[in-house]
DNA sequence: TTCATAGTTCGATGTTAATCGAAGCATTGA
DNA sequence: TCAATGCTTCGATTAACATCGAACTATGAA
């Protein structure tokens, strides 16, 4: 009836609560099966079985069969995207439903949200760059300023491949735990990455957890407090 | 019940056909009454007025009062965001609603959309943009080349500051008239404004229409030929 | 004041779709 | 072959909400 694409349909997809809290579990990044989803979205099998079809009609979702479970995942960066400005939007209209957050503590600490570090860890991170104005927020969202890109390259990102990318190179990501915010978007991975690379951190398997070594931790405050740390340099 | 930002409201509210046929008009950038909205959705004022309701109290809307009008405009910058990658999904999936487009031969030719360039016009740079390898188009979107870069600095647009802007550089944005797309992202909103400022073109008042000048066509398609029009180098 | 236009509120109606119990496949392991 | 587990299909119920007619309020014009 009307001109363009059919925006509604996808939205009204993401617009039920149990399909949107299996998205938002999917969020994580890790692959997970319909009963898994079920439980997080609080639903029967039955009713998640429903749903999990519709999402995957509408390409929302990828099913990949293995043994007699189906995992899932979200479908493609555009989807992860949308989750993530649909976040934003929902935190600053004050949509939030309280929750203290996972009671897991290694899970409260560190983990990975789809592919940036959430938890204390990240919420701190965070506030230690915006303290150190390696990053700014403006009223339109996050720019990583001047210092911040001298910052990433001594940090040994390259800022340019991530420029040449068309995902937005800072984004703000509302924490499950907290009113807080962690660093999403190209920056935001590319930290993490990096974390992993100089053996600060790495992610313990089939769990969003990130665990930190004692030194990558130690080196992770260093970072945080305004100091350059040694093994940040690059080679 | 569930942890963190409750996206499924927000996204409910965009799930709508008839809301997301507002929304959808309302990316021309300009500000409409709840009556041209009724209109836009196809539906009767009273019903118009029951979905703006529940469009402001989300803070998905803005009004603003003027005599006897109520105007309304995008609530920020991450609605138009919002809307343009569920624009982008919706194309992927082939949600696509078949229309040839809005019936005025002005408005089929060049047009705004939100800030940046639509219509046959608009669809013409895009394709000429991706011909002369100036953007590429990779699997997670569309990306400026080092071409296209030095053409940008060529033709007047300061490409650093908009690279400092939380804003993804390059979109792709479904045209209503085809299946085809046009250049959205901070990048094509630059282009169109730098066709303004070289007098090329000007914004019809109170209309989404975008008229060319003679010379201003002619320039235009110079530019999509590929060599650089004269006017485009900084002065 | 009187009329016209823009927009809203209210109430009734109809449709859509989320939900779950029960039963049905399919895959794995014994 | 049988049992157990993971997931799906079917059918009935229920709740939410989009829709519009009718009546109401507010602003502006004659």
């Amino acid at each position: 009836m009307k001109e363009g694409p059919d925006i509604a349909r996808v939205a009204a997809l993401l617009g039920d609560p149990a399909r949107a809290n299996m998205l938002t579990a999917l969020m994580s990044g890790r692959a997970l099966t319909a009963a898994e989803l079920a439980q997080e979205a609080g639903v029967t099998p039955q009713t998640a079985s429903s749903h999990l079809a519709k999402l995957e009609a509408g390409q929302i979702v990828t099913p990949r069969k293995q043994g007699r479970h189906r995992y899932f995942t979200l479908s493609g960066p555009d989807i992860v995207e949308v989750l993530e400005v649909l976040m934003g939007i929902a935190s600053r209209v004050g949509h939030n439903r309280v929750r203290t957050g996972p009671k897991d503590p290694e899970l409260r600490k560190a983990r990975v949200c789809y592919d940036h570090l959430a938890g204390e860890m990240g919420v701190a991170l965070f506030a230690a760059l915006e303290e150190r104005e390696l990053i700014a927020i403006d009223h339109n969202g996050v720019i990583l300023t001047d210092a911040g890109a001298d910052f990433a390259a001594g940090f040994g990102i390259d800022l340019m491949a991530l420029r040449n990318t068309p995902r937005p190179l800072c984004r703000e990501c509302l924490d499950w735990s907290a009113r807080q915010s962690h660093l999403a978007g190209a920056f935001g991975a590319a930290l993490l990455n990096r974390f992993y690379e100089l053996g600060w951190a790495q992610r313990r398997r089939d769990s969003r957890v990130v665990r930190f070594s004692l030194e990558g931790e130690k080196q992770f405050h260093t970072l945080c407090d305004g100091r350059e740390p040694a093994a940040g340099r690059i080679s």
